[in-house]
DNA sequence: TTGAAAGCGGTACCAG
DNA sequence: CTGGTACCGCTTTCAA
């Protein structure tokens, strides 16, 4: 691959002429521009982008790490940050863990070296390794998803708490008695915990108690499989609280599948407003989490922090909508 | 952000020794190592990734592009690629067009600036402007989704025609006499172009002819109005293919309204095998797309390209598995 | 208007 | 076992 080198060469002038001509800077005479442009095409030079980053000690280099993907929340969310990133010139080193929690401390490190500018980080789970990597990053990093806020992370969140007492607030306003939860991990504190303790905040409020608070993973599957199994054990259950519409979709199938009627019988209610939930039948009532509005702040965020301008939001708590569909 | 220099200072030793240190060579007094090993501590060194780059010439770098990474096809095939070129040290730029065409050839230029060692490209139109941006990279390219291949492109692609094919069949081995095709822009060969021509070919074959040949974009909205429409000027329509699932959702959807009943009076099919086919009423038969697949088979081939390994495959052609389900 | 040279942060060769 | 030095490809003074 040609060089500089090459074409002031072949162009019979100073490498640093070459330079000038490339970077349109003025001084130089029209001739040598001439020559010079000629001599670049002759050998097809491309300038080393790698060369110029050494030299400038910059490299318009943005770190984005997710668990996987394909899922509603990270692929709206990579569209939405792409968009503000390239908007600001930066470009997008993109690590997939694959869920496999330590290879986000092994890309913090990895990104760090390649002396990318800031790093967006979609985590699940917010251990104390994690938050010491997070801390002794050279370069800022922004969490999605979870809070970081306590270990002064700037973080961009969704209302977890909050989507879990109006979800109870919508069953109850509609007769709901008995009612239960099926979550995820319980070290997911934005998609179990939170949503959970919001759910059951609001039951508690209405001198109800919760039923039970089930756990599995982020499948319909999951979904259905829980669902089934706590159908056995509360036969008066009549509210249904799932932590993700995927997983809501699974319930609803497995209330079926015993014979009742998810929106009558049962009232279920997902979050996320994943294409899915407008598609199934019935169609699923939940809320919808404006994940590429949180790529899109995330990466703004981010921004902030690397021109180290404002410093002044650490966290910031992205709002929901109510969807109301034929399940509730 | 210290330098081998600082450490050298710190350490009271030469660049060269600290180098030696950190990269485990043999050869360096125990002592030293350790005198070293403190420096490095001492002021948090990190390897300047950009400097080994440029000393190396080599960045272990590839260029993803998509139209867009929040698609099923995208999202699925971005993952399968991550994997694959992850276990061999690769690490991925990623860049979506946000669905500009021009910007395919920006990247592809930028790209190779930042001296990737290839790229990984789902188009959705190939044009002579795109084939000579791809042509002349120095860097190999790999087409994601369509195919390049008669530009000497290679290419991984779905068996679009073949798919196309298959449709008519089973639309007709249902009893079907007339149908209709919904696809998207004319200028998307893959998945407008080869599927409708396939499916026409079966009608023929069958002495059948195809009634209408729609055209919309990759949206569920889409396929409802185009159907909507046609429905109207087509009161014997009995079978629908669909370019994509979704577009079959939006059909099923007016079909309905217009009271018919998909999967009886109306049979409908698309492809991709998206979840949303899965858990739509009624659910819809379609066709298996192994997206991953095409994502981890892009990966491959260019790796393969990229060590000048095998350059006896130009194109993989995927093949598709039957999904049985109520719309047929 | 142009060229020479230093330096960005590493590696690798050669000398001691 | 360790240090000096050249070099990767570019930018940027400084001098001519």
């Amino acid at each position: 691959m040609a060089s500089l080198h090459d074409v002031a060469r072949l162009a019979g002038v100073s490498k640093s002429t070459v330079s000038r001509v490339i970077n349109d800077e003025y001084g130089v005479k029209e001739a040598t521009k001439v020559k010079v442009r000629k001599a670049v095409e002759e050998c097809g030079y491309l300038p080393n982008q790698v060369a110029k980053d050494l030299k400038s000690q910059k490299t318009n280099l943005v770190g984005v790490i997710v668990p996987r993907v394909s899922s509603h929340a990270t692929s709206q969310g990579v569209d939405g940050l792409t968009a503000v990133l390239e908007q600001a010139g930066k470009h997008v080193l993109l690590a997939s863990t694959h869920q496999t929690h330590h290879k986000e401390l092994e890309y913090i490190q990895i990104f760090n070296q390649k002396r990318v500018e800031g790093i967006i980080l979609y985590a699940t789970h917010l251990d104390n390794k994690l938050v010491k990597a997070i801390q002794s990053s050279a370069v800022p990093v922004v969490l999605v998803g979870q809070d970081g806020s306590m270990f002064n992370i700037p973080s961009i969140v969704h209302d977890d708490t909050r989507v879990g007492f109006e979800a109870g607030n919508r069953l109850i306003s509609k007769g709901c008695k008995h009612m239960g939860f099926i979550g995820v991990q319980g070290d997911d504190i934005a998609v179990d915990k939170m949503r959970s303790e919001g759910f059951a905040q609001s039951l508690q409020f209405n001198d109800l108690t919760l039923q039970f608070h089930a756990r599995g993973d982020f499948t319909i599957d999951s979904g259905y499989k829980l669902a089934k199994q706590s159908l056995k054990e509360h036969t008066k259950l009549d509210g249904l609280f799932c932590a993700t519409d995927r997983i809501a979709i699974g319930a609803i199938r497995a209330i079926q599948e015993a014979g009742l009627v998810p929106g009558k019988d049962v009232l279920v209610l997902g979050v996320g407003d994943d294409e899915l939930a407008s598609v199934c039948t019935p169609t699923l009532s939940t809320f919808n989490y404006a994940f590429d509005k949180a790529g899109e702040n995330g990466a703004k965020l981010l921004l902030d922090r690397i021109e180290k301008k404002s410093f002044e939001m650490s966290k910031m708590v992205l709002t929901f909508t109510t969807i109301d569909r034929e399940s509730c």
